[in-house]
DNA sequence: TTCGCTAAGTTTCAACTGCAACGATTTACA
DNA sequence: TGTAAATCGTTGCAGTTGAAACTTAGCGAA
């Protein structure tokens, strides 16, 4: 039984968990807008979208610049090709390494979905002011930074 | 090929995958507390943490209360029935309801885990100035109001 | 009473995930 | 050279998840 003198968790008030449904809600929203139209996964969508700086990639690559395990990225790449979102080729130099980019059908697409999740990223900061969008995004790469540090601090 | 007059999508200033990044390392780290050391899952602590409110709770009104799928509280609960954590009864008047708390076992498990949830907190929190601290609680109650509504809203 | 409807929870199945092992290749260096 | 270590990416497996179907139980109108 509860205890007078015991200082209770109150989820609500609980930095992670509230982070949780924050993010739960906004990743759910934003799937919405490709996974029923365009039949991407999640980690596909992010994928493309990491190629869509132009240049060519390696897997390893994208697994850095989108903070993605080689797992996720190689099983995302096989759906992109599959569906002929991405083209591949294998590097003659070093036949380890293979080069990935958006093929031209990939980058219709990503033209598609880069301005409804813009749209969608716009409809969520409506609440806030402008100046509340500046702290916000401030405070978020503070907390991340810290929580990363946390991550990968394996006493923590 | 990308074209100069169109506007990219860069994920690093994207709100939704910074969201996403965020609270992945957050939970991660959170998550090594409990499941190492009580081997318990996620969805299994936040159910205690809903039971550590004292009262008896039936299994829809955890749902309620945590934001968490039935079929999640169901799963968590048989988990924690056969760890001993929680005790189930049905209800007398109405059988197909059933009341469950915290058993002795669970009381002290959680009694265990709160203090080491509520550091974890402080030590993410350290981050931020008090003030900060404030400002962020605030933000982030704004924009998880707001995302909620998109999440609802069929059409968004 | 009985038929249909709703509610609470559970189970099932298919998809997804994470870890660890693997094959293929290149690099390091004795 | 030859052999060990490292790198890149894939695959297998075991565990987890989510959606939908199902079970059991109560409610209310005819």
């Amino acid at each position: 039984m509860p205890e007078t003198d015991f200082e209770p968790l109150e989820l609500d008030r609980f930095l992670p968990y509230r982070l949780s449904v924050l993010t739960l809600a906004v990743s759910r929203s934003l799937a919405r807008l490709y996974s029923d139209r365009f039949n991407l996964k999640v980690h596909e969508w992010r994928v493309m979208s990491a190629l869509g700086c132009g240049e060519p990639l390696a897997a390893h690559e994208i697994c850095t610049r989108i903070n993605m395990d080689k797992v996720q990225v190689s099983r995302a790449v096989s759906g992109l090709l599959t569906a002929g979102l991405v083209t591949r080729k294998t590097d003659a130099q070093d036949r380890r390494r293979s080069s990935l980019w958006l093929s031209e059908k990939g980058w219709d697409v990503y033209k598609k979905i880069v301005p409804l999740a813009l749209s969608h990223e716009s409809k969520l900061l409506n609440a806030f002011t402008v100046k509340e969008q500046e702290q916000f995004g401030k405070l978020l790469a503070k907390l991340t930074e810290q929580a990363l540090k946390l991550q990968n601090d394996t006493s923590a």
